[in-house]
DNA sequence: TCGTTTCTGTACCGTACAATACAGATGTGC
DNA sequence: GCACATCTGTATTGTACGGTACAGAAACGA
């Protein structure tokens, strides 16, 4: 029927004392630090510089909070994947994947590493349901790069001989791998030469 | 002064009712499953087929339990990097690397991945020694890797042009890659070929 | 048989966890 | 100014955690 108050979503009540983006990016840090279970709610809360129930009244629980931080870091770190996607040429589609992985693994601006990867590969009961979410996410990510790379190769860029499955996949493992690298403290030359290494297994 | 009760280390006292290799086997499989945090001393006891005193008079707390199934995972499961490290020539060392972690990681008579990636690599405070006690071991691999690659081009078995240090990050990153695979459901046959093409790289 | 030593099993401790109840504070609309 | 809606802060809940006290059981030597 009425159609009118949706505009401007006006504030009812008393108004949030923290902005919403900001506090899920100090949980992204505090996730991406210590892992899903790693991270407790007062480090979280501490953090974030809210109390508990703001937390659960802005985020929901805990696994709620965490699948927000999740969609963020796609818009947000992990947006340089859609960037390197676009790029002309398979070959630069990964070379820039690789580079991203590594600058995103090691900025000083950031937690080392991946959320993705370090937030839950073994993980209690309880986190299982996470665990498998990110499983998920990362498979889209090498479905992405697999569809790229079948692009590519319609469109001439890449051998006909080449899997883009198997090409994709080995991709990603690289990926992963120097996410690996950089939760443990790789510096970044060093990741910058392991893609060096890697990129000499392109197809020629 | 006296030196004769060494011998066979008679049994004093009520004997145990457990084997200390077959629980620690168990437990290996609980932390290689769950990660350190993620493993519960319930879960533990209910696996090793013990209770809580025996655990702790037999491996001392959580923490050392851990570090001596760390151990025997050097001993056990690993040692295919032993093996790796004996071949003959470089290319065959990284094969037998790349393809060790492949099998490892995806036998049906283990948990999936690897013990020394999925452990800890984030983790709260508590576990923080844990971590870095991963990393360093993880750096003794890589370094193994690197003094193994150093020796082959000494032999005139690898070319004089390629950094040792760079091939084994990168055969190390792969590994580690494969574990993250591993861990996520890939299949062995999907990261033989993803080996296939991370060999590729090698130089010729 | 008895004393000693070591292990087993139950029951428990203090702590930290995720999640919430409740009262007071702070804003909007009328 | 007043009713209402929403947020904040303290204090608390029940539960699970890692770790342990204590009593009884099971082996040995004398």
């Amino acid at each position: 029927m009425r159609m009118k108050q949706k505009k401007t979503a006006r504030a009812l009540g008393r108004p949030r004392s923290f902005e919403t983006g900001k506090a899920l990016d100090a949980a992204m840090k505090v996730f991406w630090c210590k892992g899903y279970e790693g991270a407790s709610l007062s480090d979280l809360t501490k953090a974030m510089g809210i109390n508990r129930p703001s937390l659960y009244a802005a985020f929901g629980d805990k696994e709620s909070l965490f699948r927000k931080v999740l969609d963020r870091y796609d818009k947000g770190p992990a947006a340089y994947v859609r960037e390197a996607l676009n790029q002309p040429t398979a070959r630069a589609v990964v070379e820039r994947l690789m580079e991203g992985a590594a600058e995103l693994g090691t900025a000083s601006s950031n937690p080392r590493g991946c959320l993705f990867v370090q937030s839950a590969l073994a993980c209690g009961d309880k986190a299982e349901g996470i665990r498998n979410d990110l499983i998920l996410r990362r498979d889209a990510g090498e479905k992405a790069v697999r569809l790229r790379l079948k692009r590519a190769q319609a469109e001439g860029d890449l051998a006909q001989d080449v899997s883009p499955a198997d090409l994709a996949r080995y991709v990603v493992t690289v990926i992963q791998g120097i996410a690996v690298q950089a939760a443990s403290g790789a510096a970044r030359p060093e990741l910058r030469r392991v893609i060096h290494t890697a990129l000499r297994a392109w197809p020629r």
